[in-house]
DNA sequence: GCCGTTTTCGGCCCGACTGTTTTCAGTCG
């Protein structure tokens, strides 16, 4: 069993004993712990084996002795009781909002309601309404809730977000009083995906702000109108047909109160605590209004001078996660982070030739638009036939007109590459003698999902072993949202890309971006270098290499492991050398 | 359930808003 399930699994009991009424502190640990698993940035087997589980801040020795259970046996008899005691429906109830565990807890003792049919029967007969704690507003909420749950309350693709963000935005910008305005929350952070959208504004008067907030065009519903905060659901149709709904809170706060309530509203909730915690450590106490001891109380301008004031280096949102920042920005070890103009030029880019949607011309000058002083070409290959895969024919056809561009354009570089299928057992698409034509080879999985784990770490452990391949795309073949990666042995890969020096693929496709953040941390320690790739079919598509920069700096990782941070000639150099 | 240069017991982050109350519990972030 790895991280990811002994995580789901450890969130599960926690939210199982919230239902059953316990203490909430023994159901926060399960929760604490859930987070510390899934972001451990090491082998959680390797670690159980060796003893160090009790070693993890969170993790203590009820809880070691249950991940252990569960890593070398797949099964918690703990868990299966409990849920034996709690109907899943339950569970299911705790998404509706405004009902909490207390309630769904209520709702069940009393009127043995364990599912969310029986709770809207029991709304639309007003049989909620008359327990106590409850009345008739909590069930016209519920039956809201009911109705709006499969919209509502689901996590939202990064981009799409930032598009109804920035609605949002627009719709603010310019009224008067307003001195600063910013988005926060997940996005801030650059979340792969987001629940809900935070915006926070600094002015005198909030009265006018929530007026036309709660007012703004996309708005379907106003949850909630108070002096400092309101909360909306916002929606939107994209040109795709894609319908989003995403809840929006907007809180209105004085000029001198912005940067806490900055740092407050950026989150992550579990960095907050432990910045909190750090505060009472110094004396003082820390909200998102004022940074402040007795009879002291310490002004700040931004955020930078919060964490100075707390001893620490400035943490960029990215990194607030209480994943170590903390220690790091004590001791003065934060990494600086790539940006976005340190990325000289992407590979793995489509075009015409196979299912992208421009020629490579025009893709080497949008490329050249954005900054770039080189682009690589790499399409997909001859047995991937639904995406137009290339024959070995064309591949040297295509190669004649890179030639030909490459004399064009003198100060820029187009690279020869290839999206190159691994085929079922792991060997390459192509054969040695044209792979060597190449100046560079992506290897990609893009069939034969289901194998089993070891199938499937075999085959790509076996392609990234052959000598023409450069790097490897989009690791888990996962869609955010919409399919999970196929099972594969990530350690087992990296720890093969680490000993042959292969380069791993971010794939700053928004809809994968594959590798996640915390394996770029792990791919980071073991001396692996990255390669950020925007996966383009068409010239906009190439910005979105930006998303990949997010990843990798969520990935605590600076320009220097990153490989395509290097310049054309540097480039060029690797890809002889290989 | 975790944790400890005051503690192995008794703490555990903090405030806004809602709906139901008549002073507050529950939910949310």
């Amino acid at each position: 069993m790895d991280r990811e399930q002994v995580a789901a699994i450890l969130a599960e009991i926690g939210t199982l004993l919230e239902l059953k009424g316990e203490n909430a502190f023994r159901t926060n640990a399960y929760h604490n712990a859930a987070r510390v698993i899934a972001n451990l940035s090491e082998d959680l087997a390797q670690v159980v084996r060796e003893g160090r589980l009790a070693d993890i801040p969170g993790i203590g020795s009820t809880l070691r002795d249950k991940i252990t259970t569960l890593v070398s046996t797949g099964r918690l008899p703990y868990l299966e009781e409990l849920r034996a005691e709690i109907p899943a429906g339950l569970v299911q109830m705790l998404r509706i909002p405004g009902l909490g565990p207390k309630k769904v807890k209520a709702l069940y003792d009393q009127l043995h309601i364990d599912t969310l049919d029986k709770l809207q029967q029991a709304c639309e007969a007003g049989e909620v309404a008359r327990l106590r704690g409850f009345g008739a507003k909590t069930q016209t909420k519920i039956l809201e809730g009911i109705a709006f749950l499969t919209q509502i309350g689901n996590r939202v693709r990064l981009d799409q977000a930032i598009v109804l963000a920035h609605g949002l935005v627009e719709g603010l910008r310019g009224l008067p009083g307003i001195k600063r305005l910013e988005v926060c929350g997940s996005i801030r952070r650059r979340r792969e995906t987001v629940k809900d959208i935070d915006l926070l504004v600094s002015a005198d008067d909030a009265g006018p702000i929530m007026e036309r907030f709660v007012t703004l065009p996309g708005v379907v519903q106003v949850t909630g109108r108070g002096p400092t905060k309101s909360s909306v659901v916002v929606q939107k149709v994209f040109s795709s047909g894609v319908q989003i709904t995403m809840n929006a809170d907007l809180r209105v706060v004085s000029d001198e109160q912005f940067p806490f309530a900055l740092h407050y509203f950026t989150g992550s909730k579990e960095h907050g605590i432990a910045m909190r915690l750090r505060a009472i450590k110094h004396g003082l106490k820390l909200n998102e209004y004022e940074l402040a001891g007795e009879g002291r109380h310490i002004a700040c301008k931004d955020e930078a001078d919060i964490f100075h004031a707390l001893g620490l280096q400035y943490i960029p949102p990215e990194l607030r996660e209480d994943t170590g920042e903390m220690e790091a920005a004590e001791k003065g070890t934060l990494p600086r982070l790539i940006r976005g103009d340190d990325i000289q030029g992407v590979f793995h880019n489509h075009t015409v030739y196979s299912d992208g949607a421009n020629t490579i011309e025009e893709m080497a000058l949008a490329a050249q638009a954005l900054g770039h002083s080189y682009i690589g070409i790499g399409d997909h290959s001859q047995s991937l036939t639904v995406a137009n895969g290339l024959t070995p024919e064309r591949v040297l056809q295509q190669h004649k007109e890179i030639d030909r561009l490459n004399k064009k354009y003198k100060d820029f570089r187009i690279f020869k590459g290839t999206e190159c299928d691994i085929l079922e057992d792991g060997r390459l698409d192509y054969d040695d003698e044209l792979l060597a034509t190449f100046d560079y080879v992506v290897a990609s999985v893009h069939s034969h999902f289901n194998q089993s784990r070891e199938e499937m770490t075999r085959r790509i452990i076996r392609a990234i072993r052959h000598p023409r391949v450069t790097m490897l795309g989009h690791a888990t073949g996962r869609l955010l949202l919409r399919r999970d990666g196929y099972a594969v042995d990530l350690d087992a890969v990296l720890q093969t890309a680490a000993e042959t020096g292969k380069l791993i693929e971010i794939n700053a496709d928004p809809h994968r971006l594959d590798l996640d953040w915390i394996h770029c941390r792990r791919a980071r320690s073991l001396g692996v270098q990255l390669v950020i790739n925007p996966d383009a079919h068409s010239t906009a598509g190439l910005s979105n290499y930006l998303f990949g920069v997010d990843v990798a700096r969520r990935g605590w990782l600076e320009k220097q492991h990153v490989f395509n941070t290097r310049s054309a000639a540097e480039v060029a150099k690797f890809f002889q050398a290989r």
